[in-house]
DNA sequence: AGCACGCCGACT
DNA sequence: GTCGGCGTGCTC
């Protein structure tokens, strides 16, 4: 297998997926095979296939002896024979599912040789619910004997109740439940339930439950597109009829209504029996975008995310699996669930930073999506409003291809882009403390709530101040773990790092000189801001959302919901309200810090203010009413600045392009990083000596480091940072490997490899 | 990832 | 003299 990047090289084009893998070697008993463990141990190890059993399928997940321990793993191909014969053991089990697709498997090797993880640890991921391999546990349900006739309950001895009499009527209606639920019907304790059952009244059996998720109805009555949208959509089905690999970038301004475009494509899956995948870069936001895909198909879709319980996670895999879910729509690891037949991969916000996974397997879902297309002949659609320069790169090469979306749906304008100079027009102090917002935004704020519509205060900061520190001696209140300042959160009195998750009690003295009162705020976060809005306006319905503040996804939905009923005049907010949320009264958007993002040196800072900013921009004047966008800024002059007053994106894009290309940086040149970390900072200090002397000397390949990554310290383990620049054209995988094969760090130094590293954290 | 083996400090 | 710390290595 031939790892290149999915961005950079496409392979060349793959087979048709089938539905089955009907071509998929059987291997006897007593061949011996070579199986994947979802342990990251570098390669397969061998079985043997037992002679007293069936042959046993590549694929095929099965039990096997590890040492003193059982291990659950997938046969994944024959066997290697550098094993002496005596140490082979037998295959313990083979469990009662069915085998790995084939594609699923040519990805998780892919994606292990593009990250140089060990394919185990991407097994990992793809197996992540073990207890979904194992015959799915039996539940006892029960039912009437004869729904028809109503039970003779004097002949049975039993006594006639209030209660029994529910439980029967409940039960005539509905086909056998489990008792709890049957119980819960009649409004009875399941007692009750038991008690029939003991009585003979009931008779229990034994079901074994799948999950049967009602089919999105691609001819549901969904909302009519415009001509314009229809074209593309039309484009977007053929690309699914047609059944190959491509790429589409589905570009269009916020609110041009790309979702519903790609709808279609969904829909034209779905009329052919396919199955959609569609990945977001934060599910627990996604209510919105769920209650229009209610609106377009009738029902909901599966959801695969962190926050699933376990059996709903292994019922979801196993409707995957066997073909029973349409459409996932899901976090980053939806990617390796085992789809039987997919159609159709929609990544959203393909531009969004949360596709990357930074810890473990360290891999871009967006650039994945794209090789798992490949590998399964299926066409990719790649969704944005601000689409990132790799991918904007791609379509401007042909390689995607590009679909324009061009004005805002249903007549809306974009919104007015004002900037605000704060070095002209500082802040005014108030009664309430310091003030964050210059005259200008608190006069449009004030006219806005008086014409009675919704203002967002955008500040990309949790918390109440992002820095503590004391008036006396000038201690700054820093991370134990991390090399990171502790951000007060006023509202649960504690300082937080938004790093490792420490938290301590914000103390009353300074920890160092012991002053009484002594510690400031420095800075505004929202909490802070918070603050002066309530001083302000005071009559105004005010709401902080910020991730910390937001409660679980419920909350967040119920919250939501009461923004977008007009029940909030004044939404302070973090990012987590810059995304795909509609607000029809919403019409005025300030940006109390627009250059918070810029600074800090990372590649992608501009990028991404820009992409933040279009996105925040986006929230004003989604309906009929215009909307006005404020940036407050002390750089005016800033090209991301100046981008978004003049709207011209694709001269930002270009000044961009040519800043990296000039640099030889992404998209242009190639980057791998090693993270070298420990406890002992000493040890990692000569684990990156030894790096620093075995670095590769090949001359169109530069080492950069080690240096002390961004954030030295983190969770307790001390942190350095190699950076390996290539040209587009090298692969950088067999030069990392290479490198890393010359040395030996000891155990207590863990280097790991991150092949396009996108944080510089 | 587990789990055992193995070689140096504080306990019965 | 043992119990146990976790550093190193192995598991087909």
């Amino acid at each position: 297998m031939e790892p290149r990047p999915a961005t950079v090289a496409p392979m060349s084009a793959t087979s048709a997926s089938s539905a089955c893998d009907a071509a998929a070697p059987l291997y006897p008993p007593g061949a011996r095979v070579g199986v994947l463990l979802p342990l990251p141990l570098g390669g397969l190890y061998d079985y043997r296939v037992p002679r007293s059993g069936p042959a046993v399928a590549e694929g095929q997940p099965v039990e096997v002896p590890l040492g003193k321990r059982r291990e659950i793993g997938v046969v994944w191909g024959a066997g290697e024979g550098a094993v002496a014969e005596a140490k082979v053991r037998d295959i313990l089990r083979v469990l009662p599912a069915t085998p790995l697709p084939q594609v699923t498997r040519r990805f998780v090797d892919w994606v292990a040789a593009y990250t140089l993880s060990p394919p185990g640890a991407v097994l990992k991921m793809a197996i992540s619910v073990p207890q979904a391999l194992e015959e799915p546990r039996p539940l006892t349900v029960y039912g009437l004997p004869d729904p028809d006739h109503p039970p003779d309950l004097a002949a049975l001895g039993v006594k006639e109740t209030r209660a029994r009499r529910a439980v029967l009527n409940v039960a005539a209606d509905l086909p056998p439940l489990p008792a709890g639920d049957l119980a819960r019907e009649a409004g009875v304790s399941d007692g009750v339930v038991k008690g029939l059952a003991q009585a003979g009244v009931l008779v229990p059996s034994l079901v074994h439950p799948q999950l049967d998720p009602p089919r999105p109805d691609p001819d549901h009555p969904g909302p009519t597109l415009s001509a314009g949208q229809e074209e593309i959509a039309e484009d977007l089905r053929s690309r699914v009829r047609g059944h190959a690999f491509s790429v589409a970038l589905l570009e269009g301004v916020t609110g041009s209504g790309k979702t519903e475009v790609y709808f279609e494509a969904v829909a034209e899956a779905l009329r052919r029996g396919r199955q959609v995948l569609v990945l977001v870069p934060e599910i627990s936001l996604t209510s919105q975008w769920l209650s229009r895909f209610r609106r377009r198909f009738g029902v909901p879709p599966l959801e695969w995310h962190s926050e699933l319980t376990q059996a709903r996670r292994r019922d979801v895999w196993r409707a995957v699996a066997n073909g029973r879910a349409a459409v996932v729509v899901g976090a980053r690891s939806a990617l390796f669930l085992p789809f039987r037949d997919l159609g159709l991969v929609v990544v959203d916000e393909e531009h969004e930073q949360a596709f990357k996974q930074e810890d473990g397997v360290s891999y871009h879902a967006r650039d994945m999506a794209v090789v798992r297309g490949q590998l399964g002949s299926v066409p990719v659609v790649l969704a944005s409003a601000t689409p990132s320069l790799e991918t904007v790169l791609n379509a401007e090469s042909g390689r995607y291809d590009k679909l324009h979306l061009p004005e805002r749906h249903g007549g809306s304008l974009l919104p007015d882009v004002d900037v605000v100079d704060m070095r002209r027009m500082p802040p005014e102090k108030g009664d309430w403390g310091r003030s964050w917002l210059a005259p200008p935004v608190v006069d449009a704020v004030s006219e806005t709530l008086e014409r009675g519509e919704q203002v967002l205060l955008f500040l990309n900061r949790r918390g109440y101040a992002p820095l503590t520190l004391c008036r006396t001696c000038g201690f700054r209140i820093q991370c134990p773990n991390c090399t990171a300042w502790l951000v007060e959160h006023r509202l649960v009195r504690r300082l937080v790092c938004h790093h490792c998750g420490h938290s301590e009690p914000t103390p009353r003295q300074c920890p160092q000189c012991g002053d009484e009162d002594s510690l400031a705020a420095c800075g505004p976060g929202v909490e802070r801001l918070a603050e002066e809005v309530v001083g302000r306006w005071p009559e105004a319905r005010s709401v902080v959302v910020a991730s910390d503040t937001l409660g679980g996804p419920l909350a967040a939905a119920a919250l939501m919901e009461r923004i977008a009923a007009h029940e909030v005049d004044l939404l302070i907010g973090t990012q987590v309200l810059a995304k795909g949320l509609h607000f029809p009264e919403l019409t005025l958007v300030a940006v109390v810090d627009s250059d918070l993002g810029l600074s800090g040196g990372d590649l992608r800072a501009a990028e991404r203010t820009y992409q933040l900013l279009t996105q925040v921009a986006g929230r004003a004047g989604r309906a009929a009413k215009q909307g006005r966008v404020m940036l407050q800024t002390y750089q005016p002059e800033h090209p991301v600045i100046q981008a978004m007053v003049t709207g011209e994106t694709a001269q930002f894009l270009e000044a961009e392009a040519e800043g990296r290309r000039a640099t030889s940086m992404p998209p242009y040149g190639r980057l791998a990083a090693l993270i070298v970390s420990g406890e002992d900072e000493g040890a990692v200090d000569a684990a990156c000596a030894q790096l620093s002397r075995a670095a590769p000397r090949e001359a169109n390949v530069e080492v950069l480091g080690p240096a002390p990554a961004p954030l030295a310290m983190l969770r307790g383990r001390h942190r350095r940072r190699f950076l390996l620049k290539a040209p587009r054209g090298v692969r950088v995988q067999p030069v990392v490997a290479a490198w890393l094969g010359r040395v030996k760090v000891p155990h207590s130094v863990r280097v790991q490899v991150d092949v396009d590293p996108y944080s510089f954290l």
